[in-house]
DNA sequence: GTAAAATATGCAACTTAGTTGCAAATATTT
DNA sequence: AAATATTTGCAACTAAGTTGCATATTTTAC
């Protein structure tokens, strides 16, 4: 896929989304496409190239992909937030993240996929669950 | 349990753990035990009475009692890291946290466990593994 | 195509979580 | 009770994330 089939699909995506298509929502979208795994904002900032786009600006772009569902905040060991496309998740549940303890780097498992949780008897209602993983990738192991 | 009860379970915990039985770390650990929930590090220190304290000596208390296992870090919607003792869980799990989107409370569902994930063809190995889960609490569902 | 309306962006200033270094205080060992 | 080991508080810092407002860009209506 070329740079420019690519950002031909991250058009569509936003128009699907009723978003504006502004530069910033689409090299966003880019960068995640091509990133295949979580990213924090700062990792975003540095990847968007020559159109750094503000923190704020960032911050308020994955606020806006996040309320139509095309990205999901994953939760990670490290203390920001990290932001992947929500490609191949459920409603109800994404793959799993796996972060090796010994280099760091995370991983999506897609492979993997646990049963969803049953609710217990008192009146729970479970309506999405995330799995993180932790251990050591192929490399470290 | 009265509450000097309680006091000699935590000077019992800090011992076995050949920690020094300090007023911080036995306040901090009556406070998670009363909780029975996960706390950031301003809930411990809203609940932890009178004899407040530092920030810093908060942190560096959860972080001596993580290194021997007394505690667990919970992952939440929250910004701050939230901590809970380590009762009941096992070295690779633990129970899943239920975080209602609703009220926005967190409970443990000690009930509820899940298979662990198995390790995809890869040769990632899979030492821990913790579950999320979002949905209606019984008050607000 | 152009003007008006709707929305996104950048900047500055702010809040909150978490960390580091160092001196003073407290716990344990002898 | 003194020496040693460890913890605590304070001040100052870093980094993540937010808010308000003026300006720029995108879409819609004509």
């Amino acid at each position: 896929m070329t740079k420019s089939d690519l950002e031909m699909k991250a058009r569509e995506m936003l128009k699907a989304a009723k978003l504006y298509c502004t530069s910033g929502r689409i090299d966003i979208l880019l960068v995640l496409m091509k990133a295949g795994k979580p990213l924090s904002q700062n990792q975003i900032s540095k990847r968007s190239g020559k159109n750094r786009f503000d923190k704020v600006t960032i911050y308020r772009t994955l606020e806006s992909l996040l309320s139509v569902g095309l990205v999901h905040k994953a939760f990670m060991e490290k203390r920001a937030w990290h932001f992947e496309l929500a490609n191949h998740c459920t409603e109800r549940q994404c793959h799993p993240h796996f972060t090796c303890t010994n280099c760091g780097d995370t991983y999506c498992l897609t492979e993997i996929s646990l049963p969803m949780a049953k609710s217990p008897h008192k009146g729970f209602v479970i309506h999405r669950q995330q799995v993180r993983l932790e251990g050591l990738c192929p490399a470290c192991a």
